[in-house]
DNA sequence: CCGTTTTCGGACTCTTTTGTCGGGAATATG
DNA sequence: CATATTCCCGACAAAAGAGTCCGAAAACGG
């Protein structure tokens, strides 16, 4: 997989916050709520949106009506954003056959085709924002 | 990471193995030989290794002079035939988002970006043969 | 036939990822 | 202040990935 099942989760349900709280407003929703909807446990998406929340990404409040949210405007966050906070950057910066010494002055031999590759993906998840995958998701398509 | 740690031991012995049997003249080369040069633990490659001849993608024969060796000449042997061999191929099948009912029919957010992004890859690792990476290999890249 | 070399195959351990659970702290409401 | 709600946090369990190890089987050379 391209992602941990952790990061997916993380990315469905900041795409779910992004659309609950359209005009960046504020509103806390529940863990509990994304969870439902994102079906993962309860206990596993608050771990995982906890370090969202060490990221700076989102902003939680406890008691009734309490609940997360995202701090920035969806528009201004990238799913490389979340990405970075739950799976780290490795995926952007090593050689594909794992060789330590590998560079561009001494390349392994796939390299150069994995390098153009992978900087066009780190591009593409830097460009797209939450609010563009609010945009173009169907409801449905969100859940499991 | 891109593959898992064995399928990259994987790529990585199958290079060193078409660079020792330039000819494809059957030269069976012993496992320990190559686990020296990818620097991993005999034992480890060698489970590995035997993926590989299950996938019919190398041969191996026992005895004093044994070992493996690929079975078809390294310019016909992709890197796709590897990764499919040790990891499969979910990561060019799956949504990136890990979500069982998208389709191109009801797509998710990512889906157009990442559909197109990891045909690219497959087709790169599919047209990328062990002969091309024998080629542009330095002997010091491979070694870790 | 005997000993040596080398792969085969499975059992086992260690680590990371995934997932579960329960108690505590903060907050709101009455 | 009492109670309900909701996140925080750490302990724990299960599964997968990474890696080790050993005995058995095949092959060769004397």
């Amino acid at each position: 997989m391209l992602f941990s099942k952790a990061c997916t989760y993380a990315i469905r349900a900041a795409v779910l916050a992004a659309a609950k709280d359209p005009d960046g407003q504020r509103a806390f929703i529940p863990i509990r709520e994304l969870a439902d909807e994102v079906n993962v446990s309860f206990h596993f998406l608050t771990k995982i949106l906890r370090k969202l929340t060490e990221a700076n990404i989102m902003e939680s409040f406890r008691g009734p009506n309490g609940g997360v949210g995202l701090i920035r405007p969806a528009r201004e966050i990238s799913v490389i954003d979340i990405v970075a906070a739950i799976d780290g950057l490795g995926l952007f910066e090593g050689c594909a056959l794992g060789l330590p010494q590998c560079s561009d002055d001494s390349p392994c031999p796939l390299h150069d085709a994995w390098r153009k590759r992978r900087e066009d993906l780190k591009n593409m998840l830097t460009r797209t924002k939450l609010a563009d995958l609010v945009r173009n998701q169907t409801r449905k398509a969100v859940r499991r």
